[in-house]
DNA sequence: GACTTTTTCTGACGATCCGTCAGAATCCTC
DNA sequence: GAGGATTCTGACGGATCGTCAGAAAAAGTC
């Protein structure tokens, strides 16, 4: 009984896990308009009615997208913060993971960027954005951790109002917008004169913490040869499988 | 038979921008999802067929608002641009646009994110696009015309690679993903310690600019002055507009 | 002003997609 | 293997998009 009971909640859960790769898929190669609840069911050969036993909504779906991108974040993050070094060098190694996501998972990229423009979230279930939520939440006080080292660890003095907050804020808008630029721009951005992203993302990183004033800066300290470091040590795996290093 | 051509273009033209006010309010009012072009027909009393003479797609539709906030957002830069005064303070005073757009437009900002993220530029018209290109341009080159100043007037030294369009991209992404957050926020920022997003980008602008050197540094000038006269100077009607001041 | 031609407008229509639900199919229990 | 519980199915109603044949209006012609 409890075991039959539990194989069939393991293939219900393998099933969900099915939906979601298949959107992901969909929405990555055919965009939002393309990922159709009825094409979903022909390819995981199921009816559209065994879909929406899963998810309440298309809306619900891209929801769960973004949360799982939101997990692996959140993961990643973790880890980041886990770095032996300064603190600026683990805020650096959150800066590279928000890097490295993006490129790992475009498709949960795609599925984020939907979800803050359109009004997916009125549609989802209530229970799922609650989980998208606490996701993200955990994301941003991995971070405020770390610049909170910093600023207990002296490293970095914050003046005139500025919190934590102002600093995860900072970093986050940027890097946000500089992914939802270049995964969306309608100019590419080469044309622009910005040729790799992740250079120049790194260039106003740099420069961001130092005019925070945050130790040591820029100039006193090789971050390059941190930025390998952090890639070996605790993105290595990620690393290889994008060719970088 | 001119003049009687040019009245029927008047009419055509005025009834595009009664199209699009409308598509502006509604977009606002009942997100992506609640704007429908039976609705816009119904509301502008003409049928659909006539909505659809002037926008090939609902898209093509989202797309022209994007357009008309660039070419707002242009105008804004432009005048930031023609500030007297440093060219850090004529920075600022594009930053301080590009803040007062989305308060005064929040309509327009929807549409633009809307694009961004779903996959509507396909089915928009190429002549759409190239008008939402060109506009996008002017703010970039605008910008970037600042920057080069700062260089040629020596306040400001681009290092390592970095270029005026390194830090035009380091400024648009933050804006952009603040405002983005802002807007669409998951979780309501003020939750995670962010009271008001315009303070926060401001600490965030001065650190940046502060990190690529550029003079005066924050700490030599009373920027906070600089934006009030610049406010006063160049967007007082704005500004009173929104009840800043 | 009456008739023709051209332009503009209309709304019914086919196609697509979403989300539902009554009934079929499968699984479980005894 | 009968009967009941659970799961699955796909046809269906409702909504929207975009089209297009024909109506209506405007312009042109005599």
């Amino acid at each position: 009984m409890a075991p039959t009971a539990t194989r069939k909640q393991r293939e219900i859960q393998e099933r969900e896990t099915l939906i979601l790769d298949t959107a992901r898929e969909m929405l990555l190669e055919r965009g939002y308009i393309g990922l159709t609840m009825d094409r979903i069911a022909a390819k995981i050969e199921y009816s559209k009615g065994t879909v929406y036993q899963h998810f309440s909504s298309k809306e619900d779906l891209i929801v769960a997208l973004a949360t799982q991108m939101n997990v692996k974040r959140s993961e990643f993050f973790e880890r980041a913060s886990t770095f032996q070094g300064l603190p600026r060098e683990r805020c650096m190694a959150a800066g590279l993971a928000a890097n490295l996501i993006p490129r790992l998972y475009p498709s949960w990229l795609r599925a984020e960027q939907i979800i803050h423009a359109s009004s997916v979230a009125e549609k989802a279930a209530m229970e799922r954005m609650r989980a998208l939520y606490s996701t993200e939440n955990a994301c941003f006080q991995t971070l405020s951790g770390i610049v909170r080292d910093a600023v207990s660890q002296r490293h970095l003095e914050l003046r005139d109002g500025a919190t934590p907050a102002t600093i995860v804020f900072g970093l986050w808008s940027m890097t946000y917008g500089a992914h939802f630029l270049e995964s969306s721009a309608i100019v590419p951005l080469e044309e622009k004169g910005i040729a790799d992203v992740s250079i120049e993302l790194d260039h106003n990183y740099n420069a961001l913490l130092d005019g925070f004033q945050w130790k040591p800066l820029a100039g006193d300290h090789d971050y390059r040869a941190s930025a390998e470091r952090i890639l070996n040590e605790v993105f290595s795996e990620e690393a290889a499988a994008l060719g970088i290093l």
